[in-house]
DNA sequence: CACCGTTCAGTTGAACTAAGCAACGGAATTCGG
DNA sequence: GAATTCCGTTGCTTAGTTCAACTGAACGGTGGA
């Protein structure tokens, strides 16, 4: 943008109409009216929960199904509906939610105790507390009353994958028999993206967590374009979206287990492009530009948030692959399987990277587990592989496009002040 | 050629340590009378 | 003498380290055909 043309800039923004009528409308917060396609598993919800106004308590519900399948807007949605009569009628009720993903805020058990006590208006310290010191914390300030306390863990599989969420989800749903519930009653929802959690749980936390269980199957694409024509009436003005904007949008998710959120942040992310760019139309090449920014958002908020540990980690490891895929003619370590880098050569390069930075060398121990979790946030995949004679290792790769790299490379750069 | 023990380069689990925090309780200080 | 502040102790979580057992297929040797 030149210097001349930014005094008016603003002002034009301002009065130039935009192209959104209500923007709120495809944000992934917004919970619409009436929820396409998941009617049958609201009414399940419901009715499951349906005990709860007569201040019993209602089955431990394990919802499941892909991200952006709508298992979080449903739970939410029926939530909000509860919320109403709780409020009208002035039931003992509470509800609680949790998103157990959240970085810093509850991936550990402690910390989600610690989060559930603080919806209850209790101030808890962030470290120093035993932790059955916040449970007791908990259950007291629940046990006041009689009442019912709903919590929603939403993508508790990440928690019983880190740490040990088992004991979490066990003392949670055990509550109400071991006698520490005398007045209230607690009922849990459990939200999980991932179908094979299920199995990693211990059996008897599954038993008691899954009394009820829903399935949230992915949307096709005509389901897909039904809910995105529905929100984008809302958002957007009249005959803003060129034609094919939404099929094109709807496709891309589709082709990708068909996630509904996706979908919606491609239609609102092109919607912005196309605003910003001064046009009064969504054309389909918006879309275009919408998957690489929103891919590239995507990893610029992973890579900005982590830990320098962690980026210095995925750096070297963008150096390691980086040398190693574009001269292809060196042939100095014999074998060299074009694709895919070893812990080793990261290790080593990992080492460099910290010298030159000034950062304290983890161990290769330590590297390792950063790795997992770097597979486990989708940047890289690393799969543990046998090399023979040649020893064990894991082969990582990259999973962004290689023409990302660059870029990728330079915000590293920046991140570490290199 | 098929079979089999060896070997390597990490992986993975468990126990341990340091750093950082909160609560507790006793000692030291302050303060009003 | 009571109230307040200060400080050391204890007990906790968590990130990271140390130690060591474990892993699994290619290598290379063996024996049989």
């Amino acid at each position: 943008m030149e210097k001349n043309n930014l005094s008016g800039f603003f002002e034009s923004f301002l009065t130039k109409e935009s192209i959104f009528l209500n923007k709120k409308a495809i944000q992934s917060s917004f919970v619409p009216e009436t929820i396409r396609h998941r009617e049958e598993q609201i009414k399940q919800i419901t009715s499951i929960l349906a005990p709860i106004v007569r201040i019993e308590r209602p089955s431990n519900i394990f919802i499941y199904g892909k991200t952006g399948s709508g298992k979080t807007l449903a739970v939410r949605f029926v939530a909000e509906e509860l919320k109403k009569t709780i409020e009208n009628k002035e039931l003992p009720i509470i509800i609680l939610y949790i998103n157990c993903k959240l970085k810093k805020a509850a991936d550990t058990e402690y910390r989600i105790m610690a989060q559930l006590t603080r919806g209850l208006g209790k101030e808890v310290p962030m470290t120093g507390l035993p932790t059955q010191e916040v449970y007791n914390l908990f259950f007291d300030s629940i046990d006041t009353t009689e009442r019912v306390v709903l919590i929603i863990l939403d993508e508790i599989d990440q928690l019983v994958k880190r740490a040990s969420g088992n004991e979490l989800l066990y003392s949670i749903t055990r509550a109400n028999d071991q006698h520490q519930l005398k007045k209230a009653q607690l009922s849990v929802i459990g939200i999980s993206n991932d179908m094979m959690f299920a199995e990693n749980l211990e059996p008897r936390v599954k038993s008691s967590l899954s009394e009820e269980e829903i399935l949230f199957p992915p949307y096709n694409a005509l389901q897909l374009i039904d809910i995105l024509d529905e929100r984008a009436k809302v958002a957007f003005k009249k005959d803003v979206l060129s034609e094919g904007v939404i099929k094109k949008c709807a496709a891309h998710a589709a082709r990708d287990h068909g996630d509904a959120r996706r979908a919606l942040e491609l239609l609102r992310v092109a919607g912005e492009l196309a605003e910003r760019a001064g046009q009064t139309q969504v054309q389909l090449e918006h879309v275009d530009q919408a998957e690489e920014k929103t891919e590239r958002d995507r990893i610029a908020e992973i890579i900005t948030t982590q830990p320098k540990q962690m980026q210095a980690t995925l750096y070297s490891l963008l150096i390691v692959n980086l040398a190693s895929t574009i001269p292809n003619n060196t042939n100095n370590t014999s074998h060299k399987d074009d694709k895919g880098q070893f812990t080793g050569d990261v290790y080593k390069t990992y080492l460099e990277i910290c010298r030159r930075v000034g950062l304290r060398p983890l161990t290769q121990r330590r590297i390792s587990d950063i790795i997992t979790e770097l597979d486990m946030l989708g940047l890289i995949s690393a799969t543990v592989i046998s090399k023979g004679r040649y020893g064990k290792t894991r082969k990582i790769d990259l999973t962004v496009p290689h023409e990302a790299k660059p870029k990728i490379k330079k915000m590293l750069e920046q991140a570490l002040n290199l």
